[in-house]
Order: structure tokens, then sequence, then C-alpha cells
DNA sequence: AATATACATACACATATGCGTATATGTAAA
DNA sequence: TTTACATATACGCATATGTGTATGTATATT
């Protein structure tokens, strides 16, 4: 992929609240994603999807719930990139609390 | 400016090759740039100056030349964010030589 | 089997983005 | 003061992107 790709991932402030919040959670199901950032659902998934086609992270569902991830498999430079990000750029996103979905 | 904005300046082929230009000559003007990635100057100039509205690059005009450079007074992250660039993913870049626009 | 929950996707629409082409602006040289 | 050069911008257009709303699909519960 080319590197243009994977920042236009990451052009978009609600994914990279997505992703602030799986690099502080590990891993994180839609619904709570939903609750977190106050949008609809549609919306995630959507903005899921993207991250999803574009290789920056990655599923499993367990039950009824899909979580996500960043995905591990990823070049490692963009690894550098996603670890510039600071989650106090984004104080809305209340991210001490453990997960909801079990 | 929201994080979201700085990625949207990245997210672009033609961008990436400007920025990753900049960090290996220090400054280089639009001539140069434009023969370099083998483009239009309107094309060129249009990256520029988003790059130039974003906060990511500078200008200093010299004479009849007008040289771009990384801006300096870019917030730390960002430059973080500039520094994970390999140049070596933009091999069509001739980039070893010196400046064309004396 | 029917229902509820979790998530994905399709559709329509508005806005944003990128580009080619033409033109404007600023500077220097003749 | 023309002329040439370097760069920026305006315009029109095609495509991409983001969103709300509705609907589809998979899983679990009853």
């Amino acid at each position: 992929m080319q590197a243009s790709g994977f920042f236009k991932g990451l052009a978009d402030e609600t994914r990279l609240k997505l992703l602030v919040a799986m690099k502080q959670r590990g891993e994180i199901c839609v619904c709570e994603l939903t609750e977190l950032l106050h949008e609809t659902q549609p919306k995630i998934s959507r903005h899921l999807a993207l991250l999803r086609n574009t290789g920056i992270v990655k599923t499993e569902r367990r039950g009824k719930w899909i979580y996500y991830r960043l995905c591990d498999e990823m070049p490692h430079w963009q690894r550098d990139v996603l670890d510039c990000l600071e989650p106090q750029q984004f104080p809305e996103l209340k991210l001490g609390a453990q997960p909801i979905c079990i």
C-alpha cells in the first residue's frame, strides 16, 4: 500500500479517536466505541471498516461482539506514526475505565 | 489545529514526495520540485499552498525564487511523524544531487 | 421459531478534494 | 518599459469522502 493510503486512514478525527481508544484499551468492541465517542453505530462501523480495509486494525469475533485492535502486521514506520498520537489530544475520550462489553 | 488536519496534509502521494524532498534538501524551490516530481507547476503549487496553510511548511522568497522548507514551529509530535517518513519509499525521487536553482 | 442484540452495509445526498487549463502576480533582465 | 521567468490563483469538472437513514446479517436467548 502507498504511504498516502495509510495517512488517509488517519485523516479523520473520528478515526483518530478510534485508534487512540484501541491503543489505550488494547482491544475494544464496537458498542463500546459507539458509547465512548457518542456517535451513531453505523458511523463508527463505517470508519472501522475503512481502517480494516487499510490494514491498520484487525478484528476478532467473540460471541455477539466483534473486538477491534491495532494490526500487528503493520510496517514498522506505520507503527511509529501511531506511537506519535497523544491521547491527551482527545480529552473527551474517557479512557480510564475498563471495557464495558465482557 | 486538529490532528486530523495535519494528517490530511500527509494524505496525498504528491505532498508526501514534496515533504520528503524538503527533508532531504533542507530547502528547495518550486521549479526544482516541479522537475523532481515530473508534475505541472500549478499542481505542485496548489499542494504546496495546502501544506503552507496547514502550517507544515514555510516559505522564503529570494529573488525570483520561493524556497520551501519544513516549518520549525511545528508541534513536537508532528515533527516526530514526519521523521517516520522513509525516503526509500519514493525511489522515483532523485534526491542525491544538489539544488538546481541558485 | 421468534425475538433481541451487535454489527455491517446499501442508498441518497452534500461537501471536499484533486486536476487540467487558463490567467494573474511578482521579480528581474534587456 | 517590454519581455521573460517563477510562482500563485481562479474556474470548471470529475471523483472521493463523510453522513443520516434504512436495512441486512450473524449470534444468542427464550
